[in-house]
DNA sequence: CTGTTAGCGCTTTCAT
DNA sequence: ATGAAAGCGCTAACAG
C-alpha cells in the first residue's frame, strides 16, 4: 500500500547526478553550478522527494529534537511553559519530543532512558521527583540538559527556576502584615523542591514576626485542585482559627477557594487565601485569587534558549531565577 | 567531551558473541541460549549499553513516534486532549512529538512537512485549518492519520470528532426555550471547521422556532478570552437588544462574561451565555458558565487509539463521533 | 542456537 | 564542481 519513498539515490538516477550531488542540493551547501541545483531541485519537486531525517541523524548524530520532561501537559503551568519552550525550538529547527510523566517517578526514569535511546539532542526536565542520586547519572548521556524549578550543578544541568523562596516568603509577609497571624500551609508534593522552598519561604516570614510556624497546620498534597480541596475542608474543620491559607499553586487554592465557599467561610473576610502561577485560573474565580504571577511562556523560552546554548558549548548562564511578583486580588484583604 | 557512545559491537565484543546476538536479546527474540542471554545482558548492564533507535528505525521502517499537529499546546482544549493521546500513545510504546501551530496555517504546513522527514508513524491532526484541496495531498504521505473535529473520507484520515451541528443547536434551542430570542453568535474562525457547524447548528435552532439568525449578530472571532471579550463589547453596545450569546468556545465565552461584568449587563438576567468545550475555568467563574461538555482527554485517547489501529490496517472504526452534553449552571436562566 | 552478509538512506572523506 | 567509496548502528535473511 504504501509505495516504498522515494530515496536520495531516486532523484540522483532522475537528474543524472550523483547521490552526493543531490546531498549538497538539500543541504545548500556553497559548491554546486547554479544549472546543476535547478536540475536536481526540479527532479525533487516533481517526485516529491523529502529527505529522511532518520538516515540523516544516523550520520549525522543530531536529531534535531529536544525532549521535554514534565509531569501533566494538563496542568495549565505546563502547557503554557511548553508553549514557550516550543516556540523557541521551532524556530532554531527544532522538534520537541513531550514526554509527560503523569507525575510519576518510574515514568519519568522510563522517559529519560527513552530519550536517550531516541538520542535526542538536549532534554528540558521540568519538576523531577527523582532523588539527585539517582538522577544526575541518569542526565549525564545527554549532550545537554536544563532542569526547570530544580537545582543543579553546572556541569550537570542549566536551570530555569522562580525563586520559590522569596515567593513563599512575600505570600506569608504580606497575610502576616494584613494582621493574619492563624497561617496554615497547603504545601504541594514532599518531594518537590518547588513546595518546599516555598514553604521555607513562608516559615521564615512567620519566624520574622516572632511566630512559629505550627506543623499540625502544614499539608503536604498533590499539586491539584481536589487535593486542595480536601486538605482545606479537613484542615478548617479542625482548626477553625485559621485565618490565613498559604498555597502551592493555583490549583491548590483554588480548591481551598471552593472548601471555604461550602463551609461558609467569607473569602477573604474569614480567611484570606494566596496562591502561586497565576494561571488563567485564578483571575476569573471567585473572589480572584491573589498569587505569585511568573510567565511560564517566558519561563519555557527562556529554558529552551538556555538548552540551545548548551547543546552548542555555550554556556552564557549556569542559572536564571525568575522573581515571582505578588499579584493582590480579591482572596486577600487590602493593606 | 562526549565519549563516543557504546555501540551493539561493543557490547557483541565484549560478550565474545555476534552483533546479531545482541540484537536478539535486547529484541527478546526467543531463539537463545539462556546463559548466552545472561552473559549478553550482564554486558550490557556493565556498559550501560542503549540501543540507538535511530539506526533502528533506519532499518525497521518504524520510529514509534506519532506526530501531534496542534493549534495551541497553552489552550486548555488541548493540552487536555494531548494528555489523553500521550497517554494511549505511551501506553502502547510510542512516542509523541509535539507540533504547535500557533493556529497559523504556514506553520501548520511546515509542521507535516517535517514530520514527514521526521517518518513518523502516524499523524494526529487537530482543528486544521488548510483549505482540503492542499490538506489532503499533504497527508498521503503518512502510514495513518487520524483528524480531530475535521471531517475527511476514511482512506485520507480517519475522524474523532463533537457533534458540533448539535452542541450549536442544543445551546441555541436552550436559550430559546428559556424566553431568549434576541441571540448573537460570537461564532470563532470562519476557517474552523466546528466553528461553522456550531453556527449552523445555533441558526438551525431558531429556525425551528421560526426565528432567522441576523447576520449583524454573528461575530467571527479567534478562539480566545481576548476576543470575545472585544466582540461582546462591540457587539452589546451596538445592540443592547441582545439577551442571549451562544459562543464558539468557553474562552470565548469567559470573554463575553467580563464584557458583561464590565457593561453592567447582568448574567443571566440580562444576557444569558453558554459556552462550549467545559474547560475548567467554566466552572469557576463568576456565574459560573453553562457549557457544552465533552471529555478532552477521551478524544485524545480516543483518536490514538484509531491512529494505533489505522497504523496496523486495522479500521475498525473510521468515525468516532462524540456527543456534547449541556451542563448547566450559573450563566443561563432556569427552565 | 548462533554467525555472516547485506543494506536501510544518508553524509563524510577523499579523489578527480 | 562533481563523483566513488566507506560507514553511521542496527536488523533481516539466510546459513550452518
Amino acid at each position: 500500500m504504501v509505495e516504498s519513498r522515494v530515496t536520495i539515490a531516486d532523484v540522483a538516477l532522475q537528474a543524472g547526478v550523483s547521490t552526493q550531488t543531490v546531498s549538497r542540493v538539500i543541504n545548500n551547501k556553497a559548491e554546486i553550478s547554479s544549472e546543476t541545483r535547478q536540475r536536481v531541485l526540479d527532479v525533487i519537486q516533481r517526485l516529491g522527494y523529502r529527505p529522511n531525517r532518520v538516515a540523516r541523524s544516523l550520520v549525522t548524530q543530531q536529531t534535531f529534537t529536544i525532549g521535554l520532561v514534565i509531569p501533566d501537559i494538563a496542568n495549565p503551568f505546563f502547557s503554557e511553559l511548553t508553549r514557550g519552550a516550543e516556540d523557541v525550538a521551532w524556530e532554531n529547527g527544532y522538534n520537541v519530543l513531550l514526554c509527560n510523566t503523569v507525575e510519576k517517578e518510574e515514568r519519568e526514569k522510563a522517559s529519560l532512558h527513552l530519550l536517550e535511546e531516541t538520542r535526542v539532542d538536549g532534554v528540558i526536565l521540568c519538576s523531577s521527583r527523582i532523588d539527585q542520586n539517582e538522577l544526575f547519572p541518569l542526565l549525564e548521556s545527554f549532550r545537554a540538559v536544563v532542569m526547570v524549578n530544580r537545582p543543579a550543578p553546572a556541569r550537570v544541568a542549566g536551570v530555569v527556576r522562580i525563586d520559590d523562596f522569596e515567593g513563599g516568603f512575600s505570600a506569608a509577609n504580606y497575610l502576616l502584615r494584613v494582621g493574619r497571624q492563624e497561617l496554615a500551609f497547603l504545601a504541594g508534593p514532599v518531594k518537590s523542591f518547588s513546595g518546599c522552598e516555598r514553604l521555607r519561604g513562608g516559615v521564615e516570614a512567620m519566624k520574622a514576626q516572632g511566630l512559629l510556624a505550627d506543623p499540625a497546620r502544614t499539608r503536604f498534597c498533590p499539586p491539584k485542585r481536589q487535593a486542595g480541596y480536601d486538605e482545606a475542608i479537613d484542615l478548617l474543620k479542625r482548626d477553625p482559627a485559621i485565618n490565613g491559607l498559604v498555597c502551592y499553586n493555583d490549583l491548590v487554592a483554588v480548591g481551598a477557594l471552593q472548601a471555604c465557599t461550602e463551609l461558609g467561610r467569607d473569602v477573604p473576610g474569614d480567611v484570606a487565601i494566596v496562591g502561586f502561577d497565576d494561571i488563567v485560573l485564578s483571575r476569573v474565580v471567585c473572589p480572584p485569587l491573589s498569587t505569585l504571577s511568573i510567565s511560564k511562556v517566558q519561563m519555557g523560552a527562556a529554558a529552551a534558549r538556555m538548552l540551545l546554548d548548551r547543546m552548542q558549548g555555550r554556556e552564557e548562564q549556569d542559572e536564571i531565577v525568575m522573581k515571582p511578583n505578588l499579584v493582590l486580588r480579591g482572596s486577600t484583604p487590602g493593606l
